[in-house]
RNA sequence: GCGGAUGUGGCGGAAUUGGUAGACGCGCCGGCUUUAGGUGCCGGUGGCCUUGGCCGUGGGGGUUCGAGUCCCUCCAUCCGCACCA
């Protein structure tokens, strides 16, 4: 036994060391022949300390950074800071501490905990979005898209938060609450900024085809976009002689339609009928939350408006109704109403008496099954389209609406305009003056950055804190000079996000955001990794600046993320980990007690990162146990062997075990992310070292190859666990890990000398035995009808067919 | 309701192409080392019965010489969206 012991505290901080005083791993932006490698983890959003998904998604982004780096690719490993945003704004409220300063101090502890877990990141490269140098650039962008037209400001319906007295985006609303604090969210008419993300919803959708990203996660952003293919169809209203177009998916059941419903927000409502009860029921519904609105089994709601409509293909005049299950935000605010195929319809047609007209056949068996009906069939009181397939009928009417003039093909977003203005301080200044004269005027570059002016009060107020600063406000407008104000709204901390990674590429740049060829070497992002929470808003909003900046001509790719990686959440006792059930771990105990490498590790081997895994301290421990029997084992071998250019003499099970250990976590590794199978892989590799280890050490041969073997466990565990694989390489090569090239298996190892033979009696396994690799299938065969263990199991059956798979099995079949 | 996943020992999880189910770790049992505890090392550990078997991957059915893996069906759990016309 060694008398020393692992001592992951001493061996961790000296690696880390010689990592930062040697810059090991800056890249430069000169493409050097070698193929580049974007590697990215999520921006983290820097509050208190790191939790354990930081650790995670670290731990997973720097195994592949490091592989990448030695199987030959020039390496881009940056990381920065999410630094504006409301939690921070919310503890200045409470403390009077200045956002900047809290949000700094959790800067600064991010970054000493990353640098204690060893990540390799090229720290030249570090930003905070609430540095001026970076949110100049922010600032830049915005301009850029507001010349575009792609940024713009308007009046609208908005989500209101009472609580955090703000504006919230349509993906900041969950179940009709505030994501953040869960208040309850209102509805207000205010001047908002928003980005026209809507002009891209068919590319976001199509080339959610070109990147490798998961399906579920493709799926979301599909979903979310929510095209709908179908046909604007005018009603007209006789009495106020007005057109009332509406969208529909299902124009072939244009003939049943048999009424008519608008929804509460439909600026004519009033204009068709302006009676006492239209207006409760208006206003009622106004003032309804929307949570309480979007209720499931909520009744269906309305009141008739006493006027009708003409449906265009057969000139029947049906009712007009407001019912609030009608939505203003989507298609036109209005439907025509099917009952007989749609549920929504025929819930209210049922309840307020309208007839149900059936006019497509079908159910179950063909049958003509319950209504409503929503599936397909044939047509039938359709006129002239009877008989027809409905999905035929579809492209008919369609066709002949168009002739007619009533109605055309039409498309339909779920997807909104994103709302990026926040009335809150701690942000991005919105770079715009508001000039009586002029109009909206653009700060000019070359008055970038808007600086954020401190103040006193952060407090919202239904307006931004900012509108307080009075010396900031007051400003001459740069077109005209005239005495003007400065917008007070700050942006969404999401537009901060969607550009960050463009950044990282020339970091250091302060004549632009980038520069064009410097971004064409590094972008697209090769591996992005982060959570799946950030499926929809970030991913999707980062999508659209890249595609927006690439039409402006700033860059050159479509998308900027190549490869998607989603980590599951690390659970404790199967339940999700916070503060108030205390069942958190925190990152920082865990590298005291064991080390960063183990908590790395241990990580990573609980389960494949893309899945959930559920945290067990003493599973820990087993790794670092692990940890501390590879580190002997190298001791050892340093102590009693000499170096040598390669193991030596005949291979022996050792030998072929570190090949097939490197064979195995290559391909865990480099093709499924599959960190806890590789990591075992290891442990297996050390384990029959150990076991080996008296026998091995005993001849010279077998040394150089328990020599090898440990140099190996250590090459292999170093992206997982880089400062115990840095030491153990050193100590018995003298070289530097991350240096060299990722070891390679020697195919001729890889093959066992012998294989075992299953022998299978109608597919039950009854016999094994050994043979010779290679072995003749017939060889094969004869050995297993010979098997004595069939003979006894046969009882008076007869083998009438034998299926032999080459060096696995002989599965005999018995009748 | 729609969409997406997932169901394997006491627990986390392996089994990558239809071919030895349970790798590896935790836990547990036994042994050795140790003054003792811990550490370390060695062995065992899916279930059931009489030492040889039988059963076993959420349930049921199917395809196949052979199914955790493919097909049908049902159930359960998780996630996302949800009055989107």
């Amino acid at each position: 036994m060694t008398a020393e012991s692992y001592d992951p505290r001493e061996i961790e901080r000296r690696w880390q060391r010689v990592w930062a005083d040697e810059r090991s791993w800056e890249v430069s932006n000169e493409d050097d022949g070698r193929p580049k490698s974007y590697v990215l983890e999520m921006l983290p959003y820097p509050s208190g300390e790191p939790h354990i998904g930081h650790l995670k998604v670290y731990s997973v982004g720097d195994a592949i950074a490091h592989f990448k780096r030695r199987t030959g690719h020039r390496v881009l490993h940056p990381l920065g800071y999410d630094a504006f945003g409301l939690p921070a704004e919310n503890h200045a409220i409470k403390t009077g501490q200045h956002p900047r300063e809290s949000t700094e101090a959790s800067i600064a502890e991010f970054r000493r905990q990353f640098n204690d877990w060893g990540v390799s990141i090229d720290w030249s490269r570090e930003l905070g979005t609430h540095e001026p140098s970076y949110y100049r650039w922010t600032q830049w962008l915005f301009l850029r898209l507001f010349e575009q037209g792609l940024a713009y400001r308007k009046e609208a319906a908005v989500n209101w938060c009472p609580n955090d007295a703000t504006v919230l985006a349509n993906e900041q609303v969950v179940d009709g609450r505030c994501e953040r604090c869960g208040a309850l969210v209102e509805q207000r008419q205010l001047e908002q900024w928003f980005f026209k993300i809507t002009d891209y919803a068919d590319r976001l959708l199509d080339d959610l085809e070109t990147i490798d990203w998961p399906q579920s996660v493709v799926t979301m952003q599909r979903n979310w976009i929510g095209r709908s293919e179908g046909a604007e169809v005018v009603f007209h209203c006789d009495d106020l002689d007005t057109d009332y177009p509406v969208f529909t998916t299902r124009p072939d059941t244009l003939f049943g339609a048999t009424f008519f419903v608008m929804a509460p927000e439909h600026p004519d409502v009033l204009r068709l009928d302006d009676s006492p009860e239209v207006r409760e029921y208006v206003r009622r519904a106004l003032a309804a939350s929307a949570e309480e609105r979007g209720e499931e089994d909520r009744e269906k709601t309305g009141v008739a408006l006493g006027r009708t409509v003409t449906n265009p293909v057969n000139g029947e005049q049906i009712p007009m109704y407001v019912a609030d299950y009608v939505l203003m935000e989507y298609g036109t605010g209005a439907i025509m109403a099917v009952p007989a195929h749609d549920e929504r319809d025929y819930e209210f047609a049922v309840k307020h008496g309208i007839e149900i007209r059936r006019v497509i056949e079908g159910g179950e068996d063909g049958e003509d099954g319950e209504l409503p009906y929503t599936g397909d069939g044939p047509m039938v009181a359709s006129g002239r389209f009877d008989g027809l397939h409905n999905r035929e009928a579809f492209e008919r009417i369609v066709a002949w609406l168009g002739d007619e003039g009533k109605g055309e093909p039409a498309v339909n977003y779920r997807l909104r305009d994103w709302l990026l203005s926040r009335q809150r301080y701690w942000g991005c200044p919105i770079p715009i003056v508001h000039c009586e004269r002029c109009g909206l005027v653009p700060v000019p570059d070359d008055q970038l950055p808007v600086v954020l002016p401190d103040i006193d009060d952060y407090a919202p107020e239904g307006r931004s804190p900012l509108a307080a600063a009075e010396d900031w406000v007051a400003v001459d407008c740069p077109s005209c000079a005239a005495p003007a104000r400065r917008e007070t709204d700050t942006m969404d901390t999401f537009v901060d996000s969607s550009w960050y990674f463009l950044r990282y590429c020339d970091a250091r740049n302060d004549a632009a955001p980038w520069d064009r060829d410097v971004l064409r070497g590094w972008m697209p992002v090769d591996q992005y990794i982060g959570g799946v929470e950030h499926a929809i808003l970030h991913l999707m909003y980062a999508r659209f600046f890249t595609k927006a900046f690439a039409d402006i001509g700033l860059l050159d790719v479509q998308e900027p993320f190549a490869r998607l990686f989603t980590q599951g959440m690390v659970t404790r006792d199967g339940a999700k980990m916070s503060k108030s059930k205390g069942n958190v771990v925190s990152p920082r105990e865990l590298v005291d007690e064991f080390g960063a490498d183990a908590a790395r590790c241990y990580i990573l081997y609980v389960g494949h990162p893309a899945e959930g895994g559920d945290w067990n301290d003493k599973g820990i421990e087993g790794i670092a146990r692990f940890l501390a029997r590879l580190w002997r084992a190298a001791a050892d071998a340093a102590a009693q062997t000499e170096p040598s250019e390669g193991p030596a003499g005949e291979p022996t099970a050792v030998l072929r075990k570190a090949h097939w250990a490197i064979d195995k976590v290559t391909t865990d590794l480099g093709e499924r992310f599959a960190t806890h199978t590789a990591i075992a892989a290891v442990i297996e590799l050390v384990n029959d070292m150990t076991k080996q280890r008296d026998d091995l050490l005993a001849t010279p041969e077998g040394a150089s190859q328990y020599r090898f073997a440990a140099a190996t466990a250590g090459s292999l565990i170093f992206p997982f666990a880089p400062h115990l694989g840095s030491e153990v390489y050193e100590l018995l090569t003298g070289r530097r890990v991350w240096e060299e090239p990722w070891p390679q298996a020697d195919p001729a190892l890889l093959v066992a000398d012998t294989v075992t033979i299953v022998v299978q009696l109608n597919g039950k396994v009854i016999d094994r035995f050994e043979a010779a690799v290679g072995i003749a299938e017939e060889e094969q065969e004869r050995i297993a009808r010979a098997s004595e263990r069939v003979a006894e199991r046969l009882d008076g059956r007869e083998i009438v067919k034998a299926v032999v798979v080459p060096g696995r099995l002989v599965n005999l079949v018995a009748r």
